[in-house]
DNA sequence: TTGCAAACGATAATCGTTATCACTAAAGGA
DNA sequence: TCCTTTAGTGATAACGATTATCGTTTGCAA
């Protein structure tokens, strides 16, 4: 995490439990996950902390699902599957493949690509199964 | 169009707007796009036909930008680039490569892509160049 | 033409996110 | 250790995109 003006314990709760977790989660459910450690911890103040890892860079919105932005920490770039069926979020290796046509699209339309920018939608494998 | 209950020259000029238009607009665009030769539509009913069009497959949410959803009809697949410099939206064509690219990632997670379900956030040529 | 229900306009309600503001507390210096 | 400063916080109001409600209008078939 990039350095703050100042420590904040609750800022360094905030960013453990969205590292710790897979579910990619919105900042309803991180405040939910924290409140039983931190009572006294507020809405606002997961909302806040996460903006600003966004633009710090220690962090990336994944998406938005049912109206909800997903967010995910910036341990190593992937790409994103939104299951529109259950509303999970799969992680998507960039193996070689995926990573070239990324290169490709970039060279082809002039564009750039984000690290985390890759979002595929559809349904999860449990999904796809039903 | 899919079939309707009964015809509407509103839905339908709401149908025409965003099949002639390469903006990839929002509910508001389309519903300032009309207003000057439908004085008396109401957004309400621009939100209530896309999201029928949506239901009926002929119109995709391509994303939210800004905190608003963009919308496309369905007349050919293809991809899209998010420009989170200006806002706009860039299609991308699903060429060999990349179509191919989708097919190895649905078998390698077992999971199904959506025709326009491919989507990237980046920076559009012009916001590259800047 | 008449009757029914789809579609509509106006607008209230919903809900995720952001802004405000008074209070708390981290960090550096006296 | 004790101030001083101000980043960070909690509570909540405000905001804005989208959806629901409801009374009216209108397409269409009898």
């Amino acid at each position: 995490m990039a350095i703050q003006k100042r420590y904040s314990k609750k800022r360094e709760a905030i960013y453990n439990a969205l590292a710790a977790t897979r579910e990619h989660p919105s900042a309803e459910w991180l405040y939910q996950k924290l409140k039983p450690e931190y009572p006294d911890l507020s809405l606002a103040t997961v909302y806040r902390n996460l903006k600003e890892m966004v633009a710090n860079g220690d962090a990336v919105i994944v998406g938005v699902l049912e109206g909800k932005e997903r967010f995910d920490t910036c341990h190593h770039p992937h790409a994103h599957l939104l299951c529109r069926g259950c509303g999970c979020v799969v992680d998507i290796e960039l193996d070689h493949g995926l990573e070239h046509q990324c290169r490709d699209t970039e060279s082809e339309y002039a564009v750039a690509i984000d690290p985390y920018g890759v979002q595929f939608t559809g349904l999860c494998k449990a999904c796809t199964a039903n």
